[in-house]
DNA sequence: TATACGATCACCT
DNA sequence: GGTGATCGTATAC
């Protein structure tokens, strides 16, 4: 099974969110693989997106977000979730891909147990609950997931762009103008 | 130092 | 459809 390779986070943001679509999001934790399918993404893209946490320039939180492409930008908000993001484009450049949601492959009934046991769609259907799932938390901010041992993305199967459902992003504050843009991914008109 | 608020979720009516 | 939980971060003082 092959992992993503630099040269993939390396592309444009809103090709790297497409072409997550369908890919595997593999945590191991305890020596136990924790995976799911990508089926939802949402693109932040530089300082002009005001959207994206570096709107507002340069500063120690989103220091990430400028670095090399391949890293995991991981935040926690509202004072109780985090939400996973994967570092895209060139160093220099603050972009990065939301993981919204995944369908759970390996791992399930661990996964279950993080969740606190909730109905099977209500386990990773969400940014907040999907590293809730994994156990992914701010320790693991600024992973390289070319590299780690613990976090990483597998290629599986792309998803064929007929089954791609594209929309504006969900849930920012932000202008109409950053609210318009459909930088937010779905596959299988899942909503 | 102080304060306001957010790329969310769960639970309420 | 509405709201409270809960705290790191940015920004203002």
């Amino acid at each position: 099974m092959s992992r993503l390779t630099r040269d993939f986070y390396a592309q444009d943001t809103l090709s790297v969110a497409r072409e997550l679509l369908g890919q595997r999001l593999v945590r191991v934790i305890d020596k136990e693989r924790l995976s799911g399918l990508i089926v939802e993404t949402e693109a932040y893209i530089g300082e002009e997106d005001r959207a994206c946490h570096a709107s507002r320039g340069r500063t120690p939180r989103t220091e990430v977000m400028y670095g090399p492409p391949g890293h995991a930008y991981i935040y926690f908000i509202y004072g109780m979730y985090h939400c996973l993001n994967v570092v895209t484009d060139r160093v220099g450049f603050p972009a990065a891909v939301l993981i919204r949601g995944i369908q759970p492959q390996e791992g399930v009934e661990y996964v279950r147990q993080n969740r606190g046991f909730p109905l099977e769609r209500e386990l990773t259907n969400g940014p907040g609950k999907l590293c809730q799932a994994l156990a992914i938390d701010q320790s693991l901010n600024g992973l390289d997931l070319c590299q780690s041992a613990l976090l990483f993305i597998e290629e599986a199967r792309a998803a064929d762009p007929e089954d791609i459902e594209v929309t504006p992003r969900i849930g920012i504050r932000a202008d109409e103008v950053a609210k318009r843009r459909p930088w937010r991914f779905l596959l299988g008109g899942k909503v």
